[in-house]
DNA sequence: GCTTGCTTTCAAGCGCGCTCGAAGCTTTAG
DNA sequence: CTAAAGCTTCGAGCGCGCTTGAAAGCAAGC
């Protein structure tokens, strides 16, 4: 099973020369799903885009992790810019981000440019922890494989 | 930037030739971490060998994960095979597998062989999972280098 | 105007996985 | 004999990340 061995070179591999192809995918992901209708979206909508509930974006906007605006009446208002923060925050909770990492990340990026040398080091931070993560889903994942073969009969030899 | 092809690779590679190294390597992780003395550990031993607290495995017990033997004076004794069942477990768990799955699974397993089909489905699932998740941290690994690239100043083209 | 379905705020509740503390027994060292 | 360290059980507490519910306002169709 080459499985480990290939968890192995991702984590090893300093990455390759393709670097502006996943640049560009990044931006037209973001852009592709969201700036389809440049039209600002209400939180149903928003929720519904970045699989979250409308009660979870509630809740991240009260935690200061995004601040959509506000139509006439009170109504939330997700700018494409709101939604692609979305995005990003959902990727990094999927990842077993904290929300208080988040917090703090997002706070930086409200403060400006001054604080990018920070906001820096946390995804330094973040790579590292998603990195050991991947490492520990391979031990995992070789464990089911080790326990569905002895299941099916151990045809190992 | 490799990473998200590579991580296919993973998720694709239907197991290469080399399986019965690894369930070598799998019982020599379990036994020599392990068997290299075959008495029975105390729960400060044992917790010190799966890296988890004195408290937490007690809780395990409680919820029925695992059966240490008790000796004169009440106190638990891991034997060997509870110890293989605890590296189990914390595998299992740093990979997201809930307490309650484990619980479901080891039921069957204490219940004989003849849930072996249930227990094959049930690491199926987890197993899917746990690719599942793999590719969601390939996500935010991305999300992490783009970003810090972009702090580094973009030097992609 | 009424109903339906969305939206708002606010506060309370919940499931998970520990984690801690109290009160007491056992073992070990001096 | 005593003190310290480690074990026991039991129950309560906690941090996280939502989730739910209540009470009320707004928008669109009939």
């Amino acid at each position: 099973m080459a499985t480990q061995a290939l968890i192995e070179r991702i984590l090893a591999a300093g990455d390759g020369p393709s670097s502006s192809a996943i640049d560009a995918l990044h931006e037209l992901l973001d852009d592709a799903t969201i700036e389809a209708s440049a039209m600002p979206r209400s939180v149903a909508e928003a929720a519904r885009l970045v699989g979250l509930s409308t009660h979870t974006l509630r809740y991240y906007e009260q935690e200061g992790l995004v601040r959509p605006a506000r139509n006439a009446s009170g109504y939330r208002e997700y700018s494409a810019s709101d939604l692609r923060r979305l995005v990003f925050l959902t990727r990094m909770r999927l990842s077993g981000t904290t929300i208080n990492d988040l917090k703090r990340y997002i706070l930086l990026v409200e403060q400006g440019p001054s604080t990018i040398p920070e906001r820096r080091r946390i995804m330094l931070d973040q790579q590292d922890r998603i990195r050991r993560q991947i490492r520990e889903l391979g031990l995992a994942l070789e464990t089911t494989e080790y326990k569905i073969r002895i299941y099916d009969g151990h045809p190992q030899g």
